[in-house]
DNA sequence: GCTCATTTGTTCGTATGTATC
DNA sequence: TGATACATACGAACAAATGAG
């Protein structure tokens, strides 16, 4: 016979406007865990059945919290083997950060990596505004140049809290080159880009941009602003790009409505 | 006591590595008739009930399908109401397609809309290609500006296949001047735009992009080429636009990988 | 290659809570 | 207040994928 929701609460629970309903604690509950980072990307969670026996409730309200989390993008499921833990936004599929194409129908080319520098203790108004710093706080920035063989495509400066990433000055150059920067930010120190808003404009290139993308003055450039987010949206990296577009424009994947379930 | 998935399918029905989930048959044939026009964005569709009637199946099964259908976008459900027929992608909470903010915790003030000119009978081998169009087929083409306040932002020209959009010369101009554009396709032709894709790029404003935005010749100008695509990613309308982003930058809202399922 | 335990996927049925009109 | 419709919750059974033996 089916319980009530209300039924294990005892005569004192009863359900009224403001109740939380089972699942959602469950799935809360889950949230926090991963966010704590007791279960890292690619973790796999405990069973729907030691879930359910965990938390009390059926195997049922568990699927449904579990559900719910895969369509957050914060598990994913597999047949068979279990639930697990998802990484950053980008990188599934074919998602990437740049994008770069002849036309809605091309295929892209990847990017090659080049790693120019690292600085220590920057500050930056812009940058420290978006990443919500507390005044004083510094950053590391990061310079890269991402080209399409021999041709430099962007230059990009990435802005990071020095405060959420200690040790990140002593990685060798190869590591800022061999796999993208959320890749080692997710893995390294536990914060995938779970979202990322941008902006976009149009400048002109001048005596700083010109060399590095191998423009003359004058030409126009992209100018990407990104600010990446992780839990809770916490902003975690803010980066400025310039990217020449003379022979390939920048590519953007279908825009889905954000699920506010 | 629970029957088994094919328990009501007969001896010879037994699952096989093929079969399709029963819910997923609710699920496309719902979308088969929304896709038909049978229902229309805003039309509430039968209840859990009805549709378990309809197809032999059990509530659960038409609410997992159901469920299906809000994470893709083409429903809404109200409780206590109904489910309903979601429309564009576009519109639905602060979503717009054009979005020009100061930086990412900018309001954003909208803009107003000017007609310039539609024409008739028009041939372009870029859009008819994005549009998919069979050779010799031609298309409408509507060149608008929208404005911030007194200064223009961007100059758009929107591309649309005649042989969907009969009639749309003989609206007057005032329609496509108090309401988007995505909408009056989705009202007066059934056609929601469901997702877009983009490119980016950077170009320098010359004797003919100059003029309408009041700017001279060299001014650095964002380029967007849009398309948007309607069920079963059929493509309705491609848009070239320019933008002007020296007062304000083009906000796009955070990317969602796109749910497979 | 086969069997078996594990784990998620699908389906049914039922009961009750909550929002809407 | 009652009828209707969706939301939440439980339990049971079988299907299908995975991996270990």
């Amino acid at each position: 016979m089916a319980r009530s929701p209300s039924a294990r609460r005892g005569a004192a629970g009863r359900r009224n406007a403001r109740a939380i309903a089972r699942y959602r604690l469950v799935q809360d509950g889950l949230t926090n865990r991963i966010e704590k980072g007791e279960y890292a990307p690619g973790d796999r969670i405990p069973t729907e059945k030691e879930l359910a026996r965990l938390y009390g409730v059926s195997v049922g309200t568990v699927k449904t919290a579990l559900l719910q989390m895969v369509h957050q993008g914060l598990l994913h499921r597999i047949q068979g083997k279990g639930s697990f833990v998802s990484g950053s936004l980008i990188g599934r599929d074919q998602l990437r950060l740049y994008h770069f194409v002849e036309g809605f129908d091309d295929d892209d080319a990847p990017l090659q990596v080049r790693f120019l520098a690292l600085h220590v203790g920057v500050r930056d108004l812009a940058a420290a505004r978006w990443l919500r710093l507390k005044s004083g706080e510094t950053m590391f920035r990061i310079d890269r140049v991402f080209a399409m063989g021999a041709t430099p495509v962007v230059w990009t400066s990435s802005f990071l809290p020095q405060r959420l990433f200690a040790g990140l000055e002593q990685l060798p150059r190869e590591a800022f080159e061999t796999k993208p920067l959320y890749r080692l930010v997710e893995e390294r120190y536990r914060l995938p880009t779970l979202r990322y808003q941008e902006m976009f404009s149009a400048v002109l290139s001048d005596g700083e941009s010109g060399p590095p993308l191998a423009v003359p003055a004058g030409f126009p450039l992209l100018q990407i602003e990104m600010l990446a987010l992780s839990f809770r949206d916490r902003p975690i990296e803010y980066r400025q790009s310039l990217c020449r577009t003379d022979r390939a424009r920048l590519f953007r994947l279908p825009l889905r409505a954000p699920s506010s379930a």
